[in-house]
DNA sequence: ACTATATAGTCAAGCTACTTGACCACTTGG
DNA sequence: CCAAGTGGTCAAGTAGCTTGACTATATAGT
């Protein structure tokens, strides 16, 4: 495989990928969840099971437990997350999701079926479901980077 | 196609991009180029061919012009870019490509291929083909967001 | 049990990429 | 040829991140 193609394949994902991101935000805000940027978005899905710590969360999001820290003030003070003293560690606090920050997780998930109806409606529904799972086979374990 | 099935869909596509991105910025820091983000590759990106004026560069990054300018500002200080007298509009300039800016979109394209080779190694080379075609086919052709 | 080292979290200050607002130079259309 | 529009830059402010310093709790070694 040569590296033009190879720079194809990496623009059209990447550029697939930056479209998603903003339709993803898009519709959050369309459905009533305000000043919320796309970071939040992936602080939400390390919380969304059963919580996290700052220094989890910071791991995740791939910034420094500073900024992971001021990430969840923020998010506490626009009701989405709360601080709860961790069960067996007195040092660290579990940062859980409020039932609106649970909402705003639904939101989110709804504007992404969204965005992935439209390219079944291209594709195809089992076209769409493979490239899923190719996707999923390649895809990184480490911290999701909220940069580029 | 239920809203799990298309947030798991999501989730490996944003990993995939977000590790591609990395990957692609390690590389290029590895081939001697420094001082870069990964925000000057879309930039790059879009210079490549035949250059572009600032204004261009700033609909394609999503920021506004003054950001667009001053990234090139900072471009050209390193070597990578340089702005000439725009053919047929005096107002406006032709930022173009430096041979050391050539060779660092090679070294990115190089990067880039070396992590698509990785998936041809795990899925083989026409799943990642066919895996190319429908995110060509589902890409908008919008603005590459540069942040989420 | 006691000390030493590591870890969870926060406070404070600084940096940097971005924004908004103002402005000049040139182009385009009546 | 004048009015409005567009390309670009300068200047100042903002927001999200960093590094550095610190407290409180946990863990390991002797």
């Amino acid at each position: 495989m040569q590296n033009s193609e190879a720079m194809a394949l990496s623009s059209a994902l990447l550029a697939v990928a930056g479209g998603l991101t903003q339709r993803i935000h898009e519709g959050v805000i369309a459905r009533g969840f305000e000043g919320l940027r796309p970071a939040h978005g992936f602080a939400f899905a390390r919380l969304a099971p059963d919580g996290a710590t700052v220094t989890d969360l910071a791991a995740h999001l791939g910034v420094t437990k500073q900024a992971a820290s001021q990430l969840v003030d923020e998010l506490v003070r626009k009701g989405y997350v709360e601080r709860r003293p961790h069960p067996g560690d007195a040092r660290a606090r579990l940062i859980v999701l409020t039932g609106r920050g649970r909402d705003c997780t639904r939101a989110a998930e709804e504007a992404a079926a969204e965005a992935v109806r439209e390219w079944v409606e291209m594709l195809g529904e089992p076209e769409v479901r493979s490239l899923g799972e190719r996707l999923l086979r390649i895809a990184p374990h480490g911290p999701i980077r909220p940069a580029w």
